[in-house]
DNA sequence: ACCGGCCATGTTTACGTAAACAAGGTCCGG
DNA sequence: CCGGACCTTGTTTACGTAAACATGGCCGGT
């Protein structure tokens, strides 16, 4: 409640500019020079304990903290990673970022975050653009669009770029969910309930996930010799699985549906029970992502589960191995995903019902 | 890594330490002083229109980008901000977090994420001690949870800091959605539907909008002169949801439920179909946050809506306001709520069922 | 005791930028 | 035709830190 507690340095004249406390000021106080205060403030050996603890008591009276700024001038690097990404809309986008974020600061890096408002081709090039002189060390950029080919972008400082979720060749380390191997699960998982065969409810063809679960749902289905219905496309959204589900319902050899994320089968559901078609009974139903909620639609939903916070770590990982020169997993590092079967999933109906 | 500081290893035979361009090289280049190329990139006037085209001709062959480290050496400034955040795993954090760094962004700030792993007191201060060395101009706390008050923490950089979602006394500008009169529309929505009293599902009592909810629920219902129910509560999941619903399903004089948000109220729904309540014919649901799926819940979700965007571009005004010497908006910025009638609420069953 | 080496600490310097000051040129009025 | 205001460009300096180099004291071996 006291504004001010201890009362310090700080210039009596009101809110003026008060200099920061530097290693000089620490110096003086404890008797000793500039560069002593370095060593003991980087911990670099070679300090006697006794000038030690002199030095650390004047910081702590003081109240002194390093100017990063100064550092990364002198060291050249930032200790900070820059994120580049499109929306923070969807879950495994701020999921993702939670475990950049949380495994950067274990490292002891900061997450410097660079929205990109506008998914368009100009939006991302002035972000690019931008990039080169912003205080990152590298870059990770989580492009779930292709909008532009990753691999034309100019490098950012140093070069260190690990890319999420995309295409970018072998330019640059990707990580990503394993993608075609949880389509895959889903899609078998419901033939071997005895389902003929499985429609697919996809994501825009401009998501670099989605045309991935579509082309493992089409590989299996084909693999197996089932007949491959005709696809549908929504935007993610649960609004666009409904109306999907509308369209499916009508249907009538249409018993099980894979929708390309979680949203869209909680559109889907809710389509059928709208008209009266019920879950799992009358049709089958797996959705993407796991997203925490999933658990209790009605009924709880069959999915596969991204393991985000593992996305996230391989990206630190990968990036600091940039960093550090030492070298990084080449290609694409994929994680494996986890079918959780609920309640959404049965086997088709009897044909004698 | 081993600690030795031997580590100095300059492989010849490597690729080269591609030195970042400075100004001198590009001042060489141009024919000109550094003096001016600093004019050029600053946008400072005086610099004659020919002398401009040829340092920026310069600079582009070089490929010159400012060092925003040693800008921020010179000038004091970082030109970021910091956002301090507890979990990005809620909608509302997310999309405040989005907003926040959209509109930084616009205005030339880029924002630092730091996250706090744990929400203990210890993972909090250690936060808050790191934070001085932080390369941040000011820092806007996003803290739901009190866990210990926000007037007790050290003071960043420069103290300019303002809090989200939160109850900072006076001491710093506080924004924050309002939450009173959010949840007032919810109850009041009810009782006009006819409506006896309305039940609550309240948040964990660590939040501080999970209290105010509560709070704001009681004090209609004890204005309008109805029995408060006892109070529920969960930690803001479906699945805390489904649980107290489940006790609900059987209370048979409870025909409206005010859930704390959206997420709880997808529990409840859940519990009274399978407990064979129908909503909204049996039994109201109302909840709160508004997220893109409520509208496809089973049914869709009447709901209180949130403007997070809004709250995130209020954060960054103040917080710009504060970083400039201008008047900040002081005590608290409300950001006000709409109901959003969907097909989860009803008039109450009749007494003739 | 002497010398060489090692250890703790001090001094110098450079990182890239931009404010402050300096210098040279132009132009206009008197 | 000269003085001074103004305009463009150059030079100096400082921001805070840490590597590189310098210094001086202590200790052990011969």
């Amino acid at each position: 409640m006291t504004p001010e507690a201890s009362g310090e340095v700080e210039s009596p004249g009101g809110r003026r500019r008060h200099r920061r406390v530097s290693m000089v000021d620490v110096a003086r106080l404890a008797g000793v020079s500039a560069q002593t205060v370095s060593r003991v403030s980087t911990g670099h050996p070679g300090v006697v304990a006794t000038t030690r603890q002199q030095v650390l008591a004047a910081m702590h009276q003081l109240g002194y903290r390093p100017n990063s700024a100064a550092r990364a001038l002198k060291n050249g690097e930032f200790r900070t990673i820059g994120v580049i990404m499109f929306t923070l809309a969807s879950t495994g986008n701020s999921r993702t970022l939670e475990a950049i974020a949380s495994h950067a600061a274990n490292e002891g890096y900061a997450i410097t975050l660079i929205p990109v408002a506008t998914p368009t081709r100009d939006g991302v090039l002035g972000a690019f653009t931008r990039l080169g002189e912003l205080a990152v060390d590298a870059v990770i950029i989580v492009m779930e669009v292709h909008l532009l080919d990753v691999a034309t972008i100019t490098l950012p400082p140093g070069g260190h770029v690990v890319v999420v979720d995309s295409d970018a060749g072998d330019r640059y380390p990707v990580v990503d969910t394993d993608q075609t191997d949880g389509a895959r699960q889903a899609v078998q998982h419901l033939l071997d309930l005895g389902h003929r065969t499985v429609w697919h409810v996809a994501g825009p063809p401009e998501s670099f996930a989605a045309e991935r679960r579509a082309a493992a749902w089409r590989s299996v289905l084909a693999a197996a010799g089932r007949p491959v219905p005709p696809l549908h496309r929504g935007d993610w959204s649960a609004e666009a699985g409904y109306r999907a589900g509308l369209v499916l319902a009508d249907e009538p050899d249409c018993t099980a549906v894979f929708a390309g994320n979680d949203q869209m089968a909680l559109g889907l559901q809710r389509a059928f029970h709208d008209r009266g078609r019920v879950v799992p009974r009358d049709i089958s139903v797996v959705g993407f992502d796991d997203i925490p909620d999933s658990g209790s639609f009605i009924p709880p939903l069959t999915t596969v589960h991204q393991d985000f916070a593992e996305v996230g770590r391989r990206c630190v990982l990968n990036t600091l191995r940039q960093i550090r020169n030492e070298p990084a997993e080449p290609g694409i590092t994929l994680v494996p995903t986890r079918l959780v079967v609920r309640r959404s999933t049965a086997p088709p109906p009897g044909p004698g019902a």
